[in-house]
DNA sequence: TTTTTTCTGGTGTCATCGCTCCATAAATCC
DNA sequence: GGATTTATGGAGCGATGACACCAGAAAAAA
């Protein structure tokens, strides 16, 4: 085990690195994030970081190794928002209202790739890639689990009848998100994504006042 | 050009071909639906279709030519589905009722790929593919067109309210087909799909009688 | 300064990818 | 049957992908 490649506390012996690890990580998530993994090659990869072969198979492992972190970038940064809202102290239908509102604006973000990283990643690939096939599907069920046990939340706290099935508006929910982002992805505007956000809470269970 | 390849009428002069195009082309759409572009190799091809390379080559083109036609096959045969129940002539609402029903037992099919072949490919690209993207991304919006036209005939068959935004409404049921077709690569049941797309309904304008 | 430790650029390697060429086999037309 | 036309199998090609190695440079520790 390498001492972690110093984080910060820089106290290593050697030569220390010319690059910013953490922002040469952040140019291959966004990377990734634009391309896929497939589509992201070796040499695109390090003339964006701006590092040569060496010192980023020295410092990342491997392909496979960056774009493991770079889900974990973006799950803890970029995809952070979905998170930071469930746990909001809120009415439940606020906030999955939030939550796809918020989705619209962060899909159509001008200093980011549109859409989501994971959403729709790797859902079709070869069988060399099962691995990340995988992972990618067990992130996006953890954020339809989130949502679930904050609807259930929703269903002890009296926001939402009783019997209402947690996991099929969880689903819904979390089908239109994907969906968004592959709209987002084909350059649908802002305005769209609310929209269609909008639309999607007309399907909140039980008498809201509806309009359209 | 070539006098296309001989469609059935067997007239050509030379030796024959030993294989069925059509159940070749089949064969690749099948690939080409599980594992995407670029996830799908030659090797794979010829080996799924059982053919030689030359005899590919001879046959399709090339690898894009191929997927070109894999692509129009599904959207004639295997996604045909969508556009013959916007033609049916039934009340609007029925027929969205019908379309996203349709879509959890057409995404979910045992003797043919989860999911959508159109529907979530070639969103995460290289810049070497941006025409694949392109014609993919084409493709969906003339899905969504299409519903929006038969949204639009719902309004003036008075099935709708007047002032209702039909392009919204026809990119949210866009939405939700995509999100249920990486729902469906995900490993969802239908029955979970047939939920989604209950809850999809609860959002159709104007008052129903709502039931969660 | 010397030693030690680590980073860095450049080059090389091995596999795969999509594709092509060529000699040959198998049909049809005369 | 002979000529013509087309398909087929197999070998191989150039490009690219991801990675590995090595000699040298640079900084901390002694």
């Amino acid at each position: 085990m390498t001492p972690e490649k110093m984080h910060g506390g820089r106290r290593g012996r050697g030569r220390p690195q010319s690059f910013d690890r953490t922002q040469a990580l952040c140019a291959a998530m966004r990377l990734f994030w634009d391309r896929g993994y497939d589509g992201t090659s070796f040499d695109d990869l390090i003339a964006t970081m701006g590092i040569s072969a060496s010192s980023f198979y020295n410092a990342f492992g491997s392909k496979e190794a960056l774009y493991h972190e770079a889900i974990d970038t973006y799950m803890s940064v970029a995809g952070a928002w979905l998170f930071a809202i469930l746990n909001e102290d809120a009415d439940t239908r606020t906030v999955f209202q939030d939550l796809t509102t918020a989705a619209a604006s962060e899909f159509t973000r001008d200093d980011l790739p549109a859409g989501c990283m994971i959403s729709v990643a790797a859902t079709q690939c070869s069988p060399a890639q099962t691995r990340l096939r995988d992972l990618l599907a067990s992130h996006r069920t953890r954020s339809e689990d989130a949502m679930a046990d904050r609807l259930r939340k929703g269903v002890e706290a009296g926001d939402l009848p009783a019997g209402t099935d947690i996991g099929a508006l969880a689903a819904f929910y979390g089908s239109l998100l994907r969906g968004m982002a592959v709209q987002a992805r084909d350059g649908a505007s802002r305005e769209r994504l609310l929209e269609i956000a909008r639309i999607g809470m007309q399907a909140w269970p039980a008498g809201q006042a509806r309009s359209v």
